[in-house]
DNA sequence: CCCGTCACGGTTGAC
DNA sequence: CTGTCAACCGTGACG
């Protein structure tokens, strides 16, 4: 399969190459009203119509004046007709659509991390991924990629969405073809390409093509005989790595324990059945036991109030360093690529906008911002629209301790990373009986439906 | 019925 | 500031 998001290797053009470019007809709806789209391939019949076509309303904020922003820089506003927004401001409106299984998504977005999360959880329970889709209102092929992905991987997370491919030609790159061209003025290009991976200063996956170094040469060097603009100003240029920093702030706006406790399970703790053989011990600060650890209300609400802050940078370092370490070009840091934490770190930025969870709460899970408020549906949270599943009766499947509902607040808290060092502490022991809502019924006062199905 | 796959329309963020 | 590009997203249908 192709997908290789490797651990380590952030190949930025990894396998999971498709066409996609190349038939792209834009404008259509969006994704799910898309019924028109044609496959290339295999043009189907019927597709499905506009179904969607409505988007629910979901809460959305009402939260007042939580966010810090007033959501213009979401999605553009008005771009699909399909969108629809879910609040009542204009301002606040937020999008998102509803697939069939009644599930809320926003189109392009990620799913919540404590989704995706949840759907880890339940597969690691044994449970089918046909019925976690089902239960969780994810489509199957999402379940199916992110139990894949994160078979592969070891993450739940997302990839990184957006920006382009680290620049090869960094400064000390730039430097050190300078020096070799200053040392041999006769120097070829490609000469100097090999020097750069025999001397190590760039490996296969990041040194610079022939062209890009008569470029360099060309542009650069040719004009510097004195120390370039580089290194003069500053001593180690900045990689390009840097941006993607600020993605160490993790913190998830919602707290509380999310039945996390449920599975409470370390890597190898009891508990899971899990047919997905993952008794991996994942150093990650996002392996799935330590992301079912829940960090404590107080603490996140801490991690939100300094926004700025580094509350998880620790963390997030050492886990960068695990999930993105391939990048030789981009040294440690951003070994992390932003982008497993991009979606969060929305949720983060907006959250501290709202500057204490006590804005967000009620109404919503997230703060309102732009598409992932529509995560948070009051209340029900993200399967708060539409039946509960299945439609009349008990969850066929929810194994006794696992009952699978979510709650809005669960999932949104489900993510939260919680420092290591208090994970045990404040795991609860499953209990073979429930998940433990208790942990969840209620947040900084609010209740919060027990179950909803 | 299940599930892997992939086109599609979409968002994002660096350049 | 805006547009482009290339990454990723989840959905939904195919097989």
């Amino acid at each position: 399969m192709k997908f290789t998001l490797g651990l380590g290797s952030r190949a930025w053009r990894v396998s999971w190459e498709r066409a996609t470019e190349a038939g792209a007809s834009p404008g259509a709806g969006s994704g799910a009203l898309r019924g028109g789209a044609l496959r290339v391939c295999s043009p189907r019949p019927g597709r499905r119509g506009s179904r969607l076509a409505h988007a629910l309303p979901l809460c959305l904020s009402g939260g007042g004046g939580a966010r810090a922003l007033p959501d213009c820089s979401g999605p553009s506003p008005r771009r699909s007709g399909a969108r629809q927004l879910v609040g009542s401001r204009t301002m606040e409106q937020t999008y998102g659509e509803v697939n069939q299984l009644g599930g809320v998504f926003v189109n392009g977005r990620p799913l919540p991390n404590a989704i995706r999360l949840r759907i880890v959880e339940l597969a690691q329970l044994g449970i089918r991924p046909c019925d976690i889709s089902r239960q969780l209102r994810v489509s199957h092929g999402c379940v199916s990629k992110i139990l894949a992905r994160y078979n592969e991987t070891g993450s739940i997370l997302p990839g990184a969405i957006g920006g382009s491919k680290p620049r090869v030609t960094t400064p000390n790159v730039v430097k050190h073809i300078r020096d070799y061209k200053q040392g041999d003025p006769g120097i070829f290009a490609w000469e100097i390409r090999d020097r750069l991976l025999a001397d190590g200063v760039c490996d296969k996956y990041n040194v610079p093509s022939v062209s890009s170094i008569s470029r360099i040469l060309r542009n650069k060097i040719g004009s510097l005989a004195q120390p370039g603009p580089y290194e003069a100003s500053k001593q180690p240029p900045p990689q390009p790595a840097l941006p993607y920093n600020h993605i160490y702030q993790y913190p998830y706006p919602s707290p509380v324990s999310p039945t996390g406790a449920k599975m409470g399970s370390h890597p190898g703790v009891p508990g899971s059945a899990g047919h997905v053989s993952i008794p991996r011990s994942w150093p990650s600060a996002h392996s799935v036991s330590n992301i079912l650890g829940i960090r404590t209300f107080m603490e996140q609400t801490g991690a939100l109030a300094g926004s700025e802050g580094s509350a998880y940078s620790p963390k997030m370092e050492e886990w960068a360093s695990v999930n993105r370490t391939a990048f030789p070009a981009t040294p440690a840091v951003n070994g992390l690529e932003k982008p497993a934490l991009e979606a969060d770190i929305k949720y983060t930025q907006s959250a501290s906008g709202i500057s204490a969870v006590s804005g967000f709460l009620p109404a919503c899970a997230y703060p309102a911002s732009n598409q992932h408020s529509v995560y948070s549906a009051p209340g029900g949270g993200y399967l708060a629209p539409g039946p509960p599943w299945p439609p009349a009766q008990g969850p066929p499947l929810a194994p006794p301790g696992a009952s699978v509902t979510v709650h809005g607040g669960e999932l949104a808290a489900a993510m939260t990373f919680k420092h290591p060092s208090r994970e045990v502490a404040d795991r609860k022991p499953s209990s073979p009986g429930g998940k433990a809502p208790d942990a969840l019924s209620s947040l900084h006062g609010l209740p919060i439906p027990a179950s909803t199905s």
